[in-house]
DNA sequence: GTCTAGTTTTGAGTTATTCAAAACACCACT
DNA sequence: AGTGGTGTTTTGAATAACTCAAAACTAGAC
């Protein structure tokens, strides 16, 4: 027995988080918050392919601009793993850190042991005012750990043997 | 009253680390290593401009594959802070960790807490073999803390205020 | 001194990203 | 509901950092 009628527009919270967050509300932000998602840590190219299948008329330059302003508001997070381009991810606020495979790419969360940012600090700050402390752990994933070609020399960030799943 | 003749080479110790880690001695390389001497975070094309002082014909090719054959083999370590092109320092083998202005870019050196690679571990490693734990500080820099235009919003790597000393 | 694998030069190409001007659209206000 | 203005996106171009490849060269083994 509800109302026949209403007028109230869904509460979209994706819509509700990038106005609540002082930006405008339009397609390509949504699209983009969308797709990340269910993608965490990937590039700014993947993200574009993905929101065009929903948006077909979206440019690259317009996701860039996205992910910059999603970012800037807290929204998205930005990674820059070394040897990759830049990755976003969704999940923020909780100050975790990540595991990248040397060998294939393939990018892991850990969650952070300490908790708040910045979880760690240096015994001599050298004067700095430190707010964030990145952690990023290298090593082999299961996968590039288990095959024998990789034994021995575990740094190796130039041949890519299996399929890379992030990005 | 040492001998008149004397015509051992004189032991270079840059010359001697080349050779002992499987290299071949060359002019670029020993300048390379020479110019991160005294000048520790320092970008490839900083790098180039420094050998071009003593060695003229010097391509900025040839430091981009110096600096790669000499992280290679350890004598020289990269890094690769977000937002910056990537760094090389002499200083290698200790595990060190960097602490990063988010404002002006300016780089410090911290020692490693721990000492010896990787200096945490992930409470889940998800089946990942870890070898290194890279960690990055980001603050503002004793400068930059000082100045008040950047005493809100501590996040800002887009102006630069102050002459950058690295790079 | 000669030879050769390793190195550098020369020249070009690529990737990830940024910049700028013009067209467009969200939404506050009437 | 219509309109205006500012923030956003499109369109088009440029850039920085780095990589690739072939030809010329050279350190060091013999
Ligand atoms: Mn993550
Ligand atoms: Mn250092
Ligand atoms: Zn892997
Ligand atoms: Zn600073």
């Amino acid at each position: 027995m509800t109302p026949t009628r209403n007028d109230a527009p869904p509460v979209d919270p994706l819509a509700t988080s990038i106005r609540d967050a002082g930006l405008k509300v339009t397609a390509p932000r949504v699209a983009v918050l969308t797709a990340l998602a269910d993608m965490p840590h990937v590039d700014a190219d993947t993200v574009f392919r993905a929101v065009r299948e929903t948006l077909p008329g979206t440019s690259l330059q317009a996701v860039y601009g996205v992910l910059g302003a999603l970012t800037g508001v807290g929204l998205v997070r930005r990674f820059d793993p070394a040897g990759s381009p830049a990755l976003f991810e969704r999940r923020v606020g909780d100050n975790h850190h990540h595991l990248v495979c040397s060998h294939c790419g393939t990018i892991r969360d850990v969650d952070c042991v300490i908790g708040a940012a910045p979880c760690l600090t240096p015994v001599d700050t050298a004067g700095f005012r430190i707010h964030t402390a990145e952690v990023t752990f290298w090593g082999l994933c299961a996968e590039c750990a288990a095959d024998p070609r990789n034994s021995s020399d575990p740094i190796d960030s130039t041949t890519h043997t299996h399929s890379e799943e992030t990005p």
